[in-house]
DNA sequence: ACATAAAATTAGGCACACCTAATTTAGTGG
DNA sequence: CCACTAAATTAGGTGTGCCTAATTTTATGT
């Protein structure tokens, strides 16, 4: 149970962007982790090393890098917080996916998993009351139409 | 329409608890700053440096801290953002009053315009439905306990 | 096998945001 | 008016995360 410092909520994208190659695409290359996370090289290596130092990452020198089984529990923590929060603020909120993504990465290393939970539990609520999920989509965007036209902003 | 450089989360925190002094003790001292935000009094300082070089707040030396016009528009868009926030954890997840502002003050930085103002629509839509709003705390509360118990996590 | 290209790494630096310790300034009581 | 205290500031240092340029290692094609 020794619970160390907190991740920095960059070393959560590097751990999530890992898990997602190797998910995707079977491996992850510092270049293709690079490439996602749109930095250089050398911060891969860097963010690398110190996450190899926690025992969340391996790498063989020059080669292709892994999740632990500590890191992949924290990264699939970290891709779970994601998606619902992505999926809320597309199918409640009715962000287009795109938006709802970047959004949801912006703001998924700051909730509490207690948010999280009653995030994912307001998308199920609503989508099983049948009075509101006749049609959430249509209804709550005619209200935001009214109400962005009489309280812009 | 010079549109500098985003400000760090950091800076807005700086801009959010001056806004906040000034609207609640009428003065911002840079020590009641510190206080508030919890940093040191250098730190303090350090900020309102930056902070002065934007133009968004004014200090007579060792005197007190305001804010330019400028200043105060971002610090109140800033701390809209949180009440909105803190609102919708509270109201509608049923979060504590405490956790809900905290986590507001987490999230707060990273929402876009767009994302708060469907936010704060959601809020007011199921208010405004009768169906739903007859009672959305017991309702929803139920469904939350149910749904904790069958999706532990 | 070996030159060459591509990927990983090291070296060295920068910006940001924080800290403690030392100093300067401003305000207060005797 | 002066000493003393409290607040603001400066000086100097740390950790994190990013960059470019130079280097090393690995993999590839002929």
């Amino acid at each position: 149970m020794s619970m160390k410092t907190k991740l920095s909520s960059q070393m959560e994208d590097y751990l999530e962007a890992i898990y997602q190659l190797c998910r995707d695409e079977g491996v992850a290359r510092v270049k293709a982790i690079a490439g996602r996370l749109e930095v250089s090289n050398p911060s891969v290596v860097g963010a690398i090393r110190k996450l190899k130092g926690r025992n969340l990452v391996a790498q063989e020198p020059y080669g292709y890098v892994r999740l632990t089984v500590e890191g992949e529990k924290i990264a699939g923590a970290v891709t779970h917080r994601h998606e619902v929060l992505s999926e809320f603020l597309k199918d409640i909120l009715g962000l287009d996916l795109e938006t709802a993504s970047m959004d949801a990465c912006k703001i998924e290393h700051a909730v509490s998993p207690e948010t999280v939970r009653r995030l994912r539990a307001v998308a199920e609520f609503i989508k099983k009351e049948p009075q509101i999920n006749l049609d959430w989509k249509k209804e709550f965007r005619r209200f935001y139409q009214e109400y962005v036209g009489g309280d812009s902003r």
